[in-house]
DNA sequence: CGCCGAACATACCATGAGTATGGAGAGGTG
DNA sequence: CACCTCTCCATACTCATGGTATGTTCGGCG
């Protein structure tokens, strides 16, 4: 039977990453201190310490926390039913949604290159968010959908211009509006990789 | 006749600019403390502090002169002579080799929407290098080169595209490979974007 | 019951950003 | 030349904050 210190410990645990979530998306990793997160979790710094090694790792703590709620929606679209095109365009839209999340925004494609390090950014995204966009090419590839392009560089510039559109998406004063147009281009760039009639003026 | 004085006060101006561009390229922003910034030059923090209101104000400085340096070769590129066509190439592989300078990279790309806060930076950028891959984009499309985008989002995705691909370049074992690569791609995506013949199986 | 250790709280230290103040010397004014 | 002033910079602080060291409580278990 599980007992009930452990639970306390859980609890007070998340109370801290939410913590945290909640005022590093706000006020940024600079811009918000130990203490108050820990204060907010109505706990003080000890409790904080031994359940983190430090800021950093509290940050990664929260990082992983609004990533896999993201990786964990997309995930399901990505490798759920119908044809390889339209569960990539399923995906870019879930996508495009998930980064109107302040919390995805700032902490997961903002802050975490920066804190965390470009190197360990890279490693977490290459097991969740940018994965799932490589695979999804590689898939649309495979089925013969769009043309054989690099896949590795394509997905990399890929993510990139999704991730600096999601800004853009967030900023803006009609998101929604903004987040369809980029949709939209986006859309228009991967019918202009396929190839579902035999090739006509290539090259 | 310019006063010794004010050649004194500029040297170490600039001195401070560009020990602080050093220090935080080597060790990012949060990693550099003013009083190594300052030894460096061999002032104290004083004369730092009367010069600049602040660490920020400082880095600003910073990206202020990385930024132009960039944002020079490239405006003499986009503005030179030649099509459009072979300017907007021109100006693209001109700024994947700027990707390359490690100062462009972590000073201007990564850590200054973090820093100076995203709206400030898109700002900046508007001004500068994000500035000519739009209006690059415009002259392609006012030329007919390339097909009616909507320019502002479009330019935006390629913008983030590119600069993501920066950081894969440069953190790359093998940079001028990847680098010639992504060109290979973007170019091959402008070139589906291209209407030099008249529309052949559009929609 | 009594003890052990996990789960915290409290008190402290070190670093670094920002400030307050003092001084030195160039350039102007009588 | 004497004196004054104002820029330019150095020195010596304060204060916030990340991290550490140590004390305290309490659930679980023999």
């Amino acid at each position: 039977m599980r007992s009930r210190r452990l639970d306390y410990s859980e609890s007070t645990r998340s109370a801290l990453v939410d913590s945290a979530v909640e005022l590093f998306t706000k006020r940024g990793y600079a811009g918000t201190s130990l203490d108050e997160i820990a204060k907010r979790a109505r706990v003080t710094k000890g409790a904080l310490y031994h359940h983190f090694s430090g800021k950093q790792a509290l940050f990664e703590a929260a990082f992983d926390q609004v990533e896999s709620l993201v990786y964990d929606r997309l995930d399901k679209i990505m490798t759920g039913e119908g044809t390889p095109w339209e569960r990539a365009l399923g995906g870019l839209n879930a996508f495009i949604r998930a980064c109107l999340d302040p919390a995805y925004q700032r902490i997961a494609i903002h802050e975490a290159p920066v804190v965390m390090g470009w190197e360990r950014w890279r490693e977490a995204e290459e097991r969740c968010s940018f994965g799932l966009v490589r695979s999804g090419l590689q898939s649309l590839i495979d089925a013969g959908e769009v043309e054989p392009v690099p896949v590795e560089v394509t997905a990399r510039l890929l993510f990139g211009a999704l991730s600096s559109a999601a800004t853009e998406i967030a900023s803006s004063p009609d998101p929604k509006k903004v987040g369809a147009e980029i949709e939209d281009v986006i859309v228009r760039m991967l019918v202009r990789l396929r190839r579902t009639e035999p090739d006509v003026s290539i090259g």
